[in-house]
DNA sequence: TTAATATTGATATTGAGAATCAATATCAAT
DNA sequence: ATTGATATTGATTCTCAATATCAATATTAA
């Protein structure tokens, strides 16, 4: 499915669909949450495809550009990215002890940011809420 | 008044106020929004006064610790930080078309954020809420 | 004054990511 | 199948923000 949207991407920009950003494509969606394009690298790595960080870089480019892919932050480790291709819109709690990311959604908080935009006269486009804190097991564990 | 937490802040620890220490304070407050690191350097450096790029990263990160400024988010153009004391807490709109920052806060916004928590068990501890589109004036100039 | 310690700026180093480029692969037309 | 135009690759270099190192200097407490 995802294969397809690439491919039609590509072709519409005489692109091609080769090995190595099949490669790419195939290991990105393997990931449930974020991932960052070094620990990608080093899973299709794994795998024995030979692929260069020079095209997962690239790859990574494209899969945003056609929307398959989200860039969601620059941290420390690199930038992270997210499949979001048929994912529904979320916003994030980090845990800041175990580092686990939990997703969640709700429409009343998308509701008063569309309010508030107005109320702004601001267009918004999209927009990334991220709730820092600590995850349910590790509140328990520092108890 | 911020020169006092500072100097408090860095005493307890067996630091000193010094005057390159001095020197990124007074900078640094003299924004009203975000800077990042290099722009905080070369506005030192106009003043005439002689401090390095690194203690001007070091003396930022000593501000961060005693909570007299923010890193707000990694960008292309590096880290962007925000002087915090005595700022209320609030979110973000980026034009993406401008660069402009328009600061909002909403109780309300607030309000279900900690009810989400709540339901999912997360003990909170700060948020960061960017909404990315555009301002009044770039909605204008594209019509 | 002296000893202990903190600070500085110059410089080197790191790491993510982009740019470059020669070698190679692919496709369309013959 | 061959050719030529063009896209792709990986190796490498380059850039840039940020950190680490370190010798020289400044500050403080005794």
């Amino acid at each position: 499915m995802e294969k397809k949207v690439f491919n039609k991407f590509l072709k519409d920009r005489g692109l091609r669909l080769t090995k190595a950003r099949a490669a790419v494509l195939h290991l990105t969606f393997s990931y449930r949450g974020h991932f960052n394009p070094e620990s990608l690298y080093l899973k299709i790595k794994e795998t024995g495809m030979k692929v260069s960080r020079a095209s997962v870089y690239r790859t990574l480019s494209l899969l945003c550009e056609c929307g398959l892919v989200e860039r969601v932050r620059k941290t420390e480790q690199g930038t992270l990215y997210e499949y979001t291709f048929g994912h529904e819109h979320h916003d994030h709690m980090l845990c800041i002890s175990c580092g686990e990311m939990i997703e969640f959604y709700s429409e009343d908080l998308e509701k008063i940011q569309e309010e508030l935009c107005r109320k702004l006269h601001f267009k918004g486009v999209s927009h990334s809420l991220e709730i820092r804190g600590n995850c349910r097991k590790c509140q328990r564990r520092k108890n």
